[in-house]
DNA sequence: CAGATCTCAGCTATACTGAAATGC
DNA sequence: CGCATTTCAGTATAGCTGAGATCT
């Protein structure tokens, strides 16, 4: 009550909360040794098994061309493969090594360290409703588009 | 229920859901033609009077370097002022003319549009829920360094 | 032909770091 | 001296754009 240090107009605007809090995940995240997006992709790639990397990039809400980049990087460390799928020439299906996935398993148990570190100071009840409501914002502004 | 187009084991990462809703909160400030830097910056000057740029820096939680050049480009447009404190040589205060203040005015409607915007799909309650949680893991975070 | 996909070469904004200059 | 403040220069990352090549 006393120590409110956060300048309280500023605090109005919830665009600026919000991106101060993404800021901390990030670092949090980043802390536990974990690449946001190389997860993002790896998790997105076990669960749809091989897709395109366009219907990769619309999964994980990444840009063709930071995609494009980051699978290139994934080859190389022999996570992904990449191969051009003759039933559509243009598409070129990415799919997870066995050592995508224990990499993947490896980061996935990072990760839930990070998650819990982050959200340590919410209850399990408010943890639900805060991914309830950024869900909901996120689908509605989707939709928009 | 049928359509769910975000990937499960994706969206289990808070920090990869908070940042997209950022990103979303930072376009639709930006479609309504308000930079959130400079809004902070101004309505913490209008707040806290004229201090100086470290005290400013901290109460908006900006980098240093990025809110000298900022203060420059505002004092370039008339803004604000800068003007070395007497007091003590090392700090320059940096205080709103009235051209800021109407800047202010003017960007704070903007805002409110945007954040009427960003919230739309929640409700009253919701709304301030969603800035309970978000404030609570910042004050958790904030502490902790 | 329209449209999708992959690729490449950039751009911008944001956050941050290191270090010098000045003054307390 | 240690410490705070301002300033400058440079780095890193994320997200994005435009355009060409290839294919359906």
């Amino acid at each position: 009550m006393a120590n409110d240090s956060t300048p309280r107009r500023v605090s109005v605007l919830s665009s600026w909360l919000v991106s101060k809090v993404a800021l901390e995940a990030q670092r949090v995240v980043a802390d536990a040794g974990v690449r946001r997006q190389e997860f993002a992709v790896l998790a997105a790639l076990e669960e749809a098994g091989a897709t395109s990397q366009a219907d990769l990039g619309r999964r994980v809400w990444m840009d063709r061309s930071d995609l494009h980049a980051l699978i290139g990087e994934l080859e190389h460390d022999g996570l992904v493969t990449r191969v051009v799928d003759e039933r559509d020439r243009r598409r070129k299906r990415v799919r997870l090594t066995s050592e995508g996935e224990a990499r993947l398993r490896e980061l996935q148990a990072r990760v839930d360290g990070a998650q819990e570190a982050l959200l340590a100071p919410l209850g399990p009840d408010e943890r639900r409703e805060l991914r309830r409501l950024l869900t909901r914002l996120l689908d509605h502004h989707r939709g928009a588009r």
